[in-house]
DNA sequence: GACGTTACAGTTTTT
DNA sequence: CTGTAACGTC
């Protein structure tokens, strides 16, 4: 009967860490030690003694982890999973906002802002208070508004005071559009729990066993909600929390990470009960010697050991490329010479970047040597263009107040509603303290001498707002006549408002483009398909499939079909994405001074270089056999050229971490030809001295 | 008024 | 490659 037998799977350390049902438990977890077993283990385990699923709580990093620990418990228990939690932070958040946000005064159809949808509101709070847009780096006052969102900065103190005001047009934006941003998934919960002890309360008696996966990479706001939930609230009470991490994997400080969330742990935890798990099940001894040869030069460490049974292993290959079109290149050919002489399959192969704009090269390379591949990363499946477009309508059918995605789609395509009527709907919007939609309903119907500025346009508005309402009570209406999916409904949608002819005129020089981002919205509603026709969905509508999608970002791509190749497909991906993966064989590309360690990065601390190695350190541990580094040359600096001749090409110098791993574990291979200038012979000839 | 054309800027990592 | 702003045309 019982599938479960841990005393024979599990080694010493692990079976404490699975049995350790009860009380506080720190689980510091190296690279490879079955971190993710021991979780999926230890749910597991809490099922076959009874404890119900909805009493679980798992709270992982990224969605992908999520559902990877989801279908590892799956096997393990052989049981059918209908109430466990195994969720992010964010995803959870959305999920007790869902049910409760009306006692904050938004309504439940809420909408999430992603990074453009927020720069898009920031932009508009700023012409509100009528500072320029120009001279503004968006992104860094979103990074103070977030900070100031989740308490790390006040106004006056690190927060520049000139931008309160901006930042108080920004939240009524947001309250006036009933939208929430990445922040508000997180702080809105905890004001909910703190201002209405009942309802934390109902979440506290329910789950009573949580799990933090990824403890490292824990934000403080992320650390206080999970606190509300664990605390006893009363001396002796119940708190079973099992929080497991690893400080040398902490790779999001940038994004309000703090590893000293372990320090917390203790102090708020009283009577922790602490297990290191050091034994790494994944890589050679090879790999993890450089790993550990690296990672040794960081002082800011708790310091642990790390050791491995299988010994030995193939020394790691580190390579010079010219440019980063021969390491493309290079790579290509590498993958699928080991697939054809070690019989590898694609899917042993991690290729690893430090950015997103470095797959392009290589996808190219992948597509010339016809290498099945998956992105994980770059511009996400969703951020593009039309399929935002889309997925904007999607939102406007859910949450009319919308008005940064009403803004999108109004004249996309164009329907004769421009400059000039949306600055009429805009000013009486803000006259009223109304989204847009409300106004646009004003002016709808109103006598052209109430409103003469909108005479011109009344029809067009008319038009548009028929067409929201008519799928809306197709899609959310009871009277779903047709009985259709919501894949077929956005079918409907596309055809009726001519997406295809707009995109066509669009791109009229370039009708592959228009092709292609056709066939991207053919695999949106595909993908769609697919997710509503899972049997484990029960509710297939479009507020659940909004809610899911608002939180995918990189790392997941629309869903897919079922059937992969049978030798799956090369992973490619930025280390930050690689995070809690392993591969038989990686390839680390860009292994440059100004990549790794990235230079915009040491331009905001010193304490980043510590940050940049945990990068590195995260690189060479995905890996289980044998590990190739590649370090150009030369590489373009700027993805922009002026004039065709011109080469924007720069030299480019070894990563200083590459010095860090010791020498008899790399086998060197020299460049092939030779650089031109002097300074870079003498380069290369202190590398050598360092891996000859 | 709407819309087409042009010039111009901006890419670290992610929920 | 995408999104914005400025200008000229219909």
């Amino acid at each position: 009967m019982s599938r479960l037998n841990i005393e024979a799977e599990l080694n010493g350390p692990q079976l404490e860490a699975v049995s350790a049902l009860e009380g506080p438990v720190l689980i510091i977890a190296g690279a490879g030690s079955g971190k993710t077993r021991v979780i999926a283990y230890r749910i597991a385990y809490m099922l076959e003694k009874g404890i119900p699923q909805s009493a679980i709580l798992a709270l992982t990093f990224t969605n992908k982890a999520a559902r990877e620990m989801e279908s590892r418990v799956r096997e393990l228990s052989g049981k059918k999973l209908q109430s466990l939690t195994v969720s992010t932070f964010h995803s959870f958040g959305v999920r007790i906002l869902r049910e409760e946000i009306e006692k904050l005064g938004y309504r439940k159809n809420f909408s999430i802002y992603d990074e453009t949808d927020r720069n898009q509101l920031i932009r508009d709070s700023l012409r509100e208070c009528r500072l320029s847009v120009d001279g503004v780096d968006l992104y860094k006052l979103g990074q103070i508004f977030s900070n100031v969102k989740i308490g790390r900065l006040r106004w006056g103190e690190g927060a520049d005071s000139g931008f309160e005001r901006v930042y108080g047009e920004y939240q009524n934006g947001l309250k006036v559009y009933n939208a929430l941003d990445f922040d508000d998934l997180l702080v809105l919960p905890i004001q909910l729990f703190e201002e209405h002890p009942e309802i934390r309360g109902k979440y506290r008696t329910r789950y009573r066993y949580i799990m933090v996966d990824e403890f490292q990479d824990t934000s403080l706001i992320q650390y206080r909600l999970m606190r509300l939930l664990a605390e006893a609230d009363s001396p002796g009470g119940n708190c079973n929390i099992c929080v497991v991490g690893d400080d040398d994997q902490s790779i999001y400080s940038w994004r309000g990470a703090n590893y000293e969330n372990i320090l917390m742990f203790e102090r708020d935890f009283p009577g922790v009960r602490e297990i290191k798990l050091e034994q790494n099940y994944r890589s050679t001894t090879t790999i993890l010697e450089a790993a550990n040869g690296v990672i040794s030069n960081n002082t800011n460490r708790k310091g642990k050991t790390l050791w491995s049974g299988n010994t030995g292993g193939k020394p790691i290959e580190l390579f010079h490329p010219q440019t980063e079109s021969d390491e493309a290149d290079f790579i290509a050919r590498r993958i699928r010479e080991l697939c054809l002489r070690e019989r590898r399959n694609y899917d042993d192969f991690g290729v690893l970047i430090r950015t997103n704009s470095m797959t392009r090269a290589i996808e190219e390379a992948f597509l010339a040597e016809n290498l099945p591949y998956q992105v994980s990363g770059g511009t996400s499946f969703f951020q593009r263009k039309e399929i935002k477009d889309i997925l904007s309508y999607l939102r406007v059918i859910g949450n009319a107040d919308d008005d940064v995605n009403l803004l999108r789609i109004i004249n996309t395509p164009r329907r004769g509603i421009g400059k000039t009527m949306i600055s009429v709907i805009t000013d009486l919007a803000r006259k009223n303290h109304s989204s847009l939609w409300d106004a646009m309903g004003r002016l709808r119907y109103a006598p052209d001498t109430l409103f003469p500025d909108a005479a011109k346009g009344r029809a067009e508005i008319d038009h548009f707002m028929n067409l929201i309402e008519f799928y809306r009570n197709e899609i959310l209406g009871s009277q779903n006549r047709k009985g259709w999916h919501l894949s077929q409904q956005v079918r409907s949608l596309t055809d009726n408002i001519d997406y295809w002819s707009y995109l066509m005129s669009e791109y009229s020089k370039n009708e592959k483009i228009a092709h292609w981002k056709f066939l991207n919205i053919e695999s949106l509603i595909r993908s769609i398909e697919t997710w509503e026709s899972n049997p484990d969905n029960l509710n297939p509508t479009l507020y659940p499939y909004l809610n899911r999608i608002s939180l995918i970002t990189s790392g997941d791509g629309p869903d897919e079909g079922p059937d992969e190749g049978a030798r799956g497909k090369v992973n490619l991906m930025t280390i930050h994405a690689a995070k809690g993966l392993e591969f038989p064989v990686v390839f680390i590309a860009g292994a440059e001074d100004g990549i790794i360690p990235h230079a915009r990065s040491l331009e905001e601390g010193d304490g980043n270089i510590e940050e940049e190695r945990r990068l590195f350190y995260v690189a060479i541990t995905r890996a289980r056999d044998k590990l190739f580094i590649t370090s150009c040359l030369r590489r373009r600096r700027a993805q922009f050229q002026k004039q065709a001749g011109d080469e924007p090409v720069a030299d480019s110098r070894l990563s200083p971490f590459l010095a860090e791993i010791p020498g008899h574990l790399v086998e060197y291979h020299e460049p092939e030809k030779a650089l031109d200038a002097a300074e870079a012979e003498d380069f290369f000839a202190r590398i050598k001295s360092q891996f000859a």
